[in-house]
Formats: structure tokens, C-alpha cells, sequence
DNA sequence: TATAACGTTTAGTACAAACTAAACGTAGTA
DNA sequence: TACTACGTTTAGTTTGTACTAAACGTTATA
């Protein structure tokens, strides 16, 4: 490989970097998936290693929550103990696993929690104090106020994810054309 | 207040606390957001410091973030050296706030580092190696796909910014009836 | 059966980021 | 003018997490 083309390489691992630090996954991971996602042949753990400087454990963990994420696939081959990777280059259905794996979740959690505080508030009868009581109410209209934007989030999601991929195509069909920023 | 109510807002401060770590954010920006945003009156900063334990340091440096997002809202009063803050309750405005402070800038960064990768690529005029001229075409296919996607995503959330509250009342009418998930 | 070539697991380390405690600057107040 | 009551800044500490290095288990191969 040429310098030019390799310094592209490089370069674009550093954006993969940087962005999956930015989102909050292990930087690593950016790497790992650049490197994948630029080889013009699946990669081996090995080749993987020494094209990101990253030690074998790490490229091993790291390789297998991306994909989990659904963004590389594995590869076997008969006769031959390698793990072969190639990268998912479907970003929609990249983000599509995402959001069920790991946003979806979060959400849920996030509705649970405001509902067991509303429960907390909704158990008790009319207080005694008629402050606290008044506090109640405005508990009560705060807490649902937040519950109903998480649950129009969760619509949101759900819908995004029984998209399948002839509708997510009219959503590339309406945005994809207005290139405001070409270079 | 009395022991129900206090219990209901510590649940929900733990919530709050879990959404901001999950997205990212410093936890004591989450409880501090949680203790705002269930307050009957505007608070000081020595009465957030009161209600979540953290430091006045901390509390000054996260109010501050969390007013740059447009999240709380500091009110002054003349002949008083005291600020007080109350929460901003309108989620759909926080949401175009923080894409525009925090995911915007990232996504345009994304497509820079993008851009910049490529423009190596096509720097080199044809290889002189077969080998790395058919790589170069990868790299070029490959991060033109990688590129559109990005711009996509920004088109996505400049049209979310440009959308007024008018029609984000359109975007809860959709997504808001179907309540599928009540308890 | 020993050896080599894999991926995985684990114990220890390094680092970034959020927090604490305290000093600080400033503006009202006696 | 000193004193108090604020919010901010800073130096130091803590903590979580991603990483390294190395041991490990397993499977193919000589």
C-alpha cells in the first residue's frame, strides 16, 4: 500500500476515533470498525491487531460488541480456526440494531423509573398539609408531563425500527437529495 | 414535606441521574436538572446543593452546562446577588437545543474528518500498482458511501431544527395517541 | 503426544473526567 | 472599612473504564 493511501487510512481512523469516543463507545472501537470497514478483505483478529495498535485481548472484546451492534460480521471457514471479518455497510440498519440494542433499552428503563416515582406519589391520599399536598399536584402533572415525552420517544423508536428497508429507502429518497454541503 | 413526596423525588433524582450518565453527561447534571425541574419555586444555588449532595463547585460548573443547553433558565433579581433557576419544561425545545449545541457540531465534524480522509484518496492521481489502484477505488466508494450517510443525518437534523413548535405539535399528535405502553 | 496457532479471560495499569475542598474575586451591608 | 454572602476558579483526589500483558483453554497439526 502506497503512502497516500495509507495516510487516508490512518486519517479515517482517527474520525472513527473520535466519533465512537463521542457517542460514548471505547475508542478502540471506532478503530477497530475503520480498519474493518476500509479492508478491501475480511480481516483476521491478527491482521486486525496490527493495522489498529491495540493488543490482541482488546480487538478480541471489542470486536465482538460491534458485532453484537450488528456493524461487522463474522466469517468462518472450514478447516480454519480464523475468524474472518467484514464490515456492515448498511448505516441504517446499522442504527436500526443499535437503537434496539442499546437506546431501546435505556429508554425503557427511563419510562420505569419516572412511573415508580409517580407511583410513589399517586400512593398516598390527600396529604394532610395542604402545601404538601399542592406539592403532590405539582409532582404529579411534572412527572406525567415527562412520562408522555418518553413514551412518544419510545413510539418514535418503535416506529423507526419496524421501518423495514424499502421505507428506509423513502427516507434516504427525502433527505439524501438536498446536499446543502458538498465540498 | 412529608415522606412519601420526599421519597417520590429521590426516585425520580436517581432516574435523572441514570438518563444523564447513560447519555453521556456528568451525573450530578442529571440529579441537579431532576431537583430543578420537581422544585414548586426557583432554586439557589445553595438550595440545590442542599437537595442533591454535591459541592457548590460542582453545582456552578454543571447549572452552567445545563443553562447552556437550554435545559434551566437563570433568573436575576435586581438588589439580589442570588440567581435563581427554574427548569425549562418543554422537552421538544431541549432536544433542538442539544442537537444544536452538542450532536451538530459532532456530525459536522464527522463529515470533515470524512471529506479530509477522501480528499487524500483522490490527491493520487492513478497508481502506478494495480493493486493499490483498485484499494484506492475501495477507499473511494467506501467513504463517498460513508460520507452521503453522514450528510444525510445532517439534513435530518437541520430539517429537525428548522421544524417550529407549530409542527413539533404535529410530530406529538403522531406519535403521541398511540400509547402502547400504559401502566 | 507434543507443539503451534487460534480466540478468550484475567489481573494489573493507566488515564480521563467528575467531583471535593478551599481559596478567590466581587458586590452588597453594617 | 471591615464583614458577610454570593458565584467562580483551581488544585488535588477519586473513580470508573478501557486498555496491556500474560496466562489460559482448545483445536488442528506434526
Amino acid at each position: 500500500m502506497n503512502q497516500e493511501l495509507q495516510q487516508a487510512q490512518q486519517t479515517f481512523i482517527q474520525g472513527m476515533i473520535r466519533i465512537s469516543h463521542f457517542w460514548g463507545f471505547p475508542k478502540a472501537m471506532g478503530a477497530i470498525y475503520g480498519a474493518i470497514y476500509l479492508a478491501p478483505a475480511p480481516l483476521t483478529l491478527d491482521e486486525i491487531v496490527q493495522q489498529v495498535s491495540v493488543t490482541k485481548g482488546a480487538v478480541s472484546t471489542n470486536v465482538r460488541t460491534l458485532e453484537r451492534l450488528g456493524m461487522v460480521h463474522k466469517q468462518l471457514q472450514l478447516g480454519d480456526r480464523k475468524d474472518y471479518y467484514i464490515p456492515e455497510t448498511d448505516f441504517w440498519k446499522i442504527i436500526r440494531t443499535v437503537l434496539r440494542e442499546r437506546e431501546k433499552q435505556e429508554f425503557d428503563v427511563a419510562l420505569r423509573t419516572v412511573d415508580e416515582s409517580l407511583a410513589i406519589v399517586n400512593s398516598q391520599g390527600a396529604a394532610a398539609d395542604p402545601e404538601d399536598a399542592a406539592l403532590a399536584r405539582l409532582y404529579q402533572e411534572r412527572m406525567e408531563k415527562m412520562k408522555s415525552f418518553f413514551n412518544m420517544l419510545d413510539n418514535i423508536v418503535a416506529t423507526l425500527l419496524a421501518l423495514d428497508e424499502l421505507r428506509l429507502n423513502t427516507v434516504q429518497r427525502l433527505f439524501g437529495k438536498t446536499t446543502n454541503k458538498e465540498s
